[in-house]
Parts: structure tokens; sequence; C-alpha cells
DNA sequence: ACGATCGAATGAAACGTTTCAATTGCGCGC
DNA sequence: GCGCGCAATTGAAACGTTTCATTCGATCGT
């Protein structure tokens, strides 16, 4: 009575056809009560469980969407998952979650599974900034949704947030309290968030008529905890010290936070520290970290229902791809106040 | 020249029949040199990509496993995830993550997925504590691996955290700072993990020689930040005020302290606070936090490795469940010092 | 009472693979 | 020159569904 039970199985047993369980099951309205009862009898007794697989094989394509992520253990990437795992169940599609760890390896190797397994679709945070990616998802025809990356409307659908602008956020705010030497940490430059966020710095650094070299740049090959101690061991070292970090990302920056306490010096009053994502920890943190928020779940939940629209065009083809770009949003907290400012509030 | 060629197409063009298709795909040793050449060609012009669906409908069963975890959220489960999904895919299959958000519903929605999915096995952090989860993927035939929680080893493979000792662990610790009004605060009690880290709690209690009520329990129906916030409030409206909370994840924990913060009421000098799963956030919380640590990966590629010698016990089912138990260690951190602790160090 | 109409059920094809028994061609030993 | 064995290839069945043209009865209008 385990999962061996076909549709046959179940056929044989209520004596009707495979073609009227089929029916019982898809269409029930075609089918005379009595026999609808009869069968649906029969499914329970048998422990029928419906193979999706055939299923699949048969209509072409899956019920389940893919998403692929930088980094799962960043709750900002849990965040959109979630935003995007609850509008694809309400319309009852199955979603798989996946980690690339920001390594255009692991994506090509995903992508190739994704392929294979037919999915409905892909929301994708590509790794691969060189848009190998899209290519290849374009080439072997999956809709796919970026998300947290642009694209030219052109060229598909993309949901993200504008970084440049986030980072010149940040950056305007550390040089509107004074500071004149500035510290930029980012991950992996292949990433294009890690360089926009950049770029915006150092936008906002021109447009106060400063010197390119006031915002320094120090490079990770990771955006993790880790990585931000490591970061902050290595601007401790920095002569002449910059009075002010800007990171690429909250992971980041509560490394660097815990580094810089481990070492004496006091955020923000040696150092402000300005993160990127706000994630929920960043209130939480030893100092409550000034942070450039963006819209996690919202993110993730329009993406979705992009790729829905693009999906479900069942239509001829007349989808038009969006791109929609978010608004990032400076909160200010404890990390980068100067006393002057503490005391104001 | 997009997904639609198909296995025939390539026979078609490279001028053999499927089944030497497939063994070039499958077998390339029993295809001489020139046919697989001509059929690798053949492949390479056409894009063609292998139908995972059509592959699995024959061999029976796919080549994903589902992992089904109570919130992803949480980087305790991010992390459990990120440790089975590298296990996975290092012996080439995919991990599909699901979020039950500690809903049985949800819960039993996805499981039936899992089954008309035919998936190869799952992990699951189950959500529903009556067992009938467990009964159905038994009644289903799916192999399953009990992750965080833990399962007669006659039923089935578990790993999971002795809880009960976390528990006491914590309170032990309170206990022998001095604290002697101690609340609790747990999510849903419908988890058992919720419940076993009372029960814990409770036992310290007891061992020490005070009364149970010195353990006062705050219920919350979730178990993330806000929760905490919730609960921090109902705690200050306590009296007499409990002088130290343990709270049943560093999700809750952190929450209280932002309550407890806001609220002007120092920690641990005026309240000690206690939290579980030592995630990677708690040691940057504004106060860093005690906890009970867990070993998130280590328990989610453990899980993954007991579901491959389940599943790859090709001999005639020789395999014996194992019920794996980890021990909990506790971090001490500045949230639970006594004042004359702190300056002790 | 007869064809038309309609609801209900059927049976077989199709989806894209893998697998395996059968076939083919070929060099070899005798 | 004959049968053998071997390597390479083939063709068809099977996996479990959905779909659709067809069949079967029965009811209906005239």
């Amino acid at each position: 009575m385990s999962g061996k039970a076909g549709i046959k199985d179940v056929a044989r047993l209520a004596g009707v056809s495979v073609g009227t369980v089929s029916n019982v099951i898809n269409n029930p309205e075609l089918v005379s009560d009595d026999t609808r009862v009869r069968v649906r009898a029969a499914i329970e007794q048998l422990g029928y469980v419906r193979s999706e697989t055939a299923r699949q094989l048969r209509a072409g394509r899956s019920r389940i969407v893919a998403m692929l992520v930088l980094d799962l253990a960043n709750p900002f990437f849990a965040e959109m998952a979630k935003g995007a795992e609850r509008a694809l169940r309400d319309v009852g599609l199955g979603v798989m979650v996946c980690n690339s760890a920001g390594s255009p390896a692991e994506e090509t190797d995903y992508l190739s599974l994704f392929a294979e397994q037919r999915v409905r679709g892909v929301l994708v945070t590509p790794a691969d900034t060189s848009g190998r990616s899209v290519e290849l998802l374009r080439a072997r025809g999956i809709p796919f949704v970026l998300v947290d990356r642009s694209l030219p409307a052109d060229q598909g659908c993309s949901v993200s947030v504008d970084d440049v602008l986030g980072g010149a956020m940040a950056v305007r705010h550390l040089v509107s309290s004074g500071h004149r030497r500035i510290a930029y940490v980012g991950g992996p430059t292949h990433l294009a968030q890690v360089r926009d966020r950049f770029a915006g710095g150092l936008d906002a650094i021109r447009e106060s008529g400063l010197a390119d070299d006031a915002l320094m740049s120090i490079d990770s090959d990771r955006t993790d905890v880790a990585a931000g101690r490591d970061a902050g061991a290595r601007l401790l070292g920095m002569s002449p010290r910059p009075t002010a970090v800007f990171c690429a990302n909250d992971l980041l920056a509560l490394g660097m936070l815990q580094s810089l306490y481990a070492a004496g010096v006091r955020v923000p009053h040696d150092i402000a520290l300005v993160g990127y994502d706000d994630i929920e920890f960043a209130a939480a943190a030893a100092v409550p970290l000034t942070s450039v928020r963006r819209p996690a779940a919202r993110i993730g939940r329009t993406a979705a229902e992009l790729l829905l629209a693009e999906t479900d065009g069942n239509a001829d083809d007349d989808h038009i791809h969006q791109r929609i770009v978010l608004r990032p949003e400076l909160v200010v907290r404890d990390s980068s106040r100067s006393a002057a400012l503490v005391v104001d509030r």
C-alpha cells in the first residue's frame, strides 16, 4: 500500500479506465457522481499519489520555480527568498531555493540543473557579472527574472535596488557629518552590487568637492561576518586611519564592529560605521547600525510576480519585460551619529 | 535551437539511434570513438539538454532532496541548510529548501508536494509534533531524516541536539549566578524544541532545590525578533520582575534585548539574558549574548549523510536507522555576567 | 419509432528518456 | 569456408500521466 500504486491500479480497483481516473482528479465535473465516489474511494484505499514527474513530462514544464541567491546565510537573501516563496506558493508553485555562494561556477552548475529539471522559471541573483548566465538562460528558453540586479528592459525582467544611489546616500551622510577619510569595505569585485555601491560612494565624494582618494577601498573576497572582522584588522593597520567606514553589507559591518570593539576603538566616537541592507540584526547590534535599507521581502515578492506574469502569458508572447528599480532608504542609528548629534536627538 | 530538441532530434542529426545517444551520455565506453564524437557534436549543435523529468519517470525517483525547515529567516536554519546543501551537492543531488514557517498545515502541504515530486528523500524539522508528519512520510515510503528533532532509532534516522540538556545548562548557569526568579520565553508550545528547553530549565531549577515557579513561562506564538520584543513588553509588566530571562532562541533574545534597552533596563545589571542557538549575530549584539550553542552546519551535514546512507542502501534494505544526539555548549558572554564577574575577567 | 443530441466513459497516442534483448558486421581460429 | 564470439548498434518496451477522438447508451424532439 506504499508509494507503489499508479493510476492503473486505481482504475482497476475502481473498475474504470485510466482516463476516467485522470478526469476524477483533474476534471471532476466530467464524471458522474457515483463513479467519482468510487474512484475517490479507490484512491484513498491504495494511498495513491499522482506522479508529478509523469505529469510534467506530458505537460513539458514543471510546477517548480528555482531561486538562486548569493548567500542563504545572509538574512537579507533569506528574507527575499521568503517573500518570493510566499507569492509563489499562493499560486500553487513549489520553490527550490539554492545557494550559489557567490561562485559563478556553482551558479553555472545550478543553472544546468534547473534546465534539466525543466523548471517553470528562475529567480536569480547572478554571481556572474559577465552576463553569461543571462545568456545561458535565454539560450535555453528558461523564463527568468533577475533579482537584486538590473537589466535593460529589452533583455528581461529585473527587480533591483538603486545601489549607486544607496552608496551615495551612505557616503553623503558620512561626508556631511564631517568625515574626510572614509573606507569602503567591499566583497568580491566581480559582484556588481559591490561595485555599484562604491561608485555611488565616489559620486558623493566628488559632489562634495573632495578628492577621489577620500574614499579608500578595502577589498575582501567574501561578504560575511568573518570577512568583516578581517577587514577590520586591516583597517586598524592603516595610517592615517579613516574616520568612517562604509561596508557593502551589514554582515561586513557587524564583523567590522566586532574588530573595532575588540581593539578598543569606539564607534561612532573614533570611527563611524555604516552598513547596507538593514537586516533585522543591524538594529540590535552592539552599537545600533546605521544602514541603507532595502526592502528584501518586497524585492522577492515583486520578482515572483514578474515571473508569473511572464510565465502565465499563455497568450501569444505579448509579454513585455519590466525593469523595476526600487529606492533604498538611509536609516541612521548610533553607529554613525556624531557625539553632538547623539546629544541633539 | 532553443530548449526544444529531444534525444530523437540528436539521434536523427547524428544518424544513429536514440539508444546510442543515450549511451553516449550515460555509458560512453560502450560507444565507438567516432560515433561518440559525432553524437557529441550533434548535442552541442542542437543545444540539447536532457530531460531530467523523463529520466526520473523511468528511474522512479528523482535526484532532488527536499529540506523543510521551521524558519528560513532564522540564521540557525539557514546555516543548517547550507551544511546539508554542501554535502548533497557533493554527490550530485539537488536540494530544494522549503519553509514551513512552523505551521503544521504548511508542512503537510509541502510533504504532499514532495510526495508528488517523488523526491529522493526529505530532511525535515517537523512543525507538527503529533508524529503525523513522520507517519505520512513512512506511509508513502519516502526516506527521511528528522533534523533538530529526535526519534526512536527503530522509527527512523534523526539528528538532534539534546535540548533538555541545553535548557538545563542555561538555567543552571543563571541559578548559579544567583538568580531566583527566571523567565522562560518560548515559542509555540506545539514545538518540541520549545518544550524540551523548558523541561531542561525546570530540571535545573529542581536540582537546585528551588520551587517550580522560580521558572516562569512567557508564551509567544512566534519565534522571531518581533515576538521577542512583544515578550519583552510583557516581561516588563510582571511584578515582581524576574531577574533573568532565558529565551528559546537567539531571535527572541535579541528582541527581548531591544525591548529592555528601550525601557532603560540594563542587561545584565538589571536583568540577565540567555539565548539559544548561538547564531552569528548573538556575539555582535548590543550586549553580547550568552547563548547555548548548537552546531548548525554540522547538524545539516550529518543529516544529509544519514539520508544518503539510507538512500544508497541499494542492498537488501539492511539499513539500520541511527539516532544521533549532539551536545550543546554554553557560551557565556556579557548578557549574563554579573557585575562582579565582568570586573573579574 | 428514428435519427439527432448529449453525457459518460473508453482506449490509445504521446511526452522523453533508459534499458535490454536482439541484430549486425567482422575478424578469428580451425 | 564455417561457425564463433565480440563489439557496436538498434528497436521497442516501459515508466505514469494527460488528452482527445471515439464509442456507447440513453434521452429527446418530431
